[in-house]
DNA sequence: GCGACTTTGTGCGTGTGTTCACAAACGCCT
DNA sequence: AGGCGTTTGTGAACACACGCACAAAGTCGC
């Protein structure tokens, strides 16, 4: 263990983090559930039906939000407008954030067109591929680079999220050119783990995880039925 | 403390589960690993060795593995083909769960041809869609059917398992008529938050969620380096 | 201006998940 | 056959997260 310079505040754990990650992940729930209640017209709305539209409990929903400050006013409510400001503010997203894309197949496709992007903070940068017939095509608005420019484009755009939606094969490659790059975040959507040096945040989203999970609760249903019925053979 | 009734086992506590939800949510990692290793003729692998690859601790792969049942060999490992038969079938991965998506946009393009799906016991039974554009449209070797047939289909296939790739307005109504004609797990594409009744399994994947999570970290390093500047600053 | 009602913010007990460290178990070599 | 080195499986300590329940703080009606 490192020696602490001397005189030096001992780090109050939280003020490390600041915010749990299990808030984090929240936020942005709750901030969908926000925007779509201010478009809806409300003005003020209660820890009680904010839960609700964000599918959590209300004591979890208060304790996250004072993680943030004191932003609700007791016996009122919280006001939606300041709120989606501060929770957004908390997440950086006051600020316009360039994201890198590479690989332009079916997945990419889709991503470019997301709406969600544009729509809050985030703004497509490049689009890539390595594919000599994708590349020059446009896709949403942007022509696609060949991978050989990654290097140059990421610091020409000074993006600092990449996202890679690449075959498994040549994924980590391209995660360590962006690393070396600079991109500093990186969101996998490659069924492959891959590593990165620390400082680097890397997230996962995987399609065949996801499936998995859901079959196993389906099989445990499957099996606990089995049981009832077995149960019910045995009363008989 | 509740008193327990006598002669009563004590409840085992991880009978009512059987594996945690954390262990469960590792399990398609350790798989995926475990079959890249596989490919590359590797049999026999310790808990170090297989941590890395899934990027985890040591400690916390063996406890996980332990909660399906004793499966390796002290002072040896684990045998790669054996382990992933085991894991597979926890998972319930020996039998084929057939799979209803709706919305064949983008993002329904790209799940359908993912081939992930049937190489690991998952087999795309329909896909449809609302848009008579696209309704008739051969993708992944499977016609195109209109929304309406939903009900009919999910019977007609027998599938427990939804994907919803669809526009945010109409998922929630989308999502009730899956629960009503039979489905019990879904995985929601779709940035809503969806309600469903208890027993329905429901994950979500969501783009702009993570992205908004990378950018906090993102954030959270841009503040930590300016402090450190700025701290420079007075030590000059 | 005051009391009744509402809703936030949070201290606390509980449970779940993670890490450490070590004894038990196995293969191998002599 | 027996000792030695290796690796698993797990008990115990620790850290994190969750939900309850309530006091503090505000609004609204009179």
């Amino acid at each position: 263990m490192t020696a602490l310079p001397t005189g030096t505040a001992r780090r109050p754990k939280l003020a490390s983090h600041g915010v749990p990650d299990a808030t984090v992940a929240r936020l942005p729930v709750y901030l969908r559930a926000l925007t779509t209640l201010a478009e809806r017209g409300v003005t003020t709305v209660s820890s009680q039906a904010l839960a609700e539209a964000a599918g959590v409990g209300p004591a979890k929903l208060r304790k996250d939000l004072s993680h943030l400050g004191s932003y609700g006013t007791r016996g009122v409510g919280y006001e939606v407008d300041y709120l989606v400001f501060q929770i957004s503010r908390e997440l950086g997203l006051t600020q316009d954030w360039r994201v890198v894309i590479v690989g332009v197949g079916n997945l990419g496709h889709a991503l470019a067109n997301y709406g969600g992007f544009v729509s809050r903070g985030f703004t497509v940068a490049a689009l890539l591929d390595a594919d000599p017939d994708v590349v020059g095509e446009q896709v949403a608005g942007l022509k696609v680079q060949p991978v050989s420019e990654l290097e140059r484009v990421v610091a020409a755009t000074g993006a600092r999220i990449g996202v890679l939606a690449t075959p498994a094969a040549v994924t980590q490659d391209l995660c360590d050119r962006m690393v070396k790059a600079g991109i500093t975040s990186i969101l996998n959507f490659a069924p492959v783990v891959l590593q990165v040096p620390d400082g680097v945040e890397l997230r996962k989203v995987d399609l065949s995880t996801e499936l998995q999970i859901l079959a196993f609760h389906e099989q445990r249903k499957a099996a606990s039925e089995a049981v009832r019925a077995a149960g019910m053979e045995v009363a008989r």
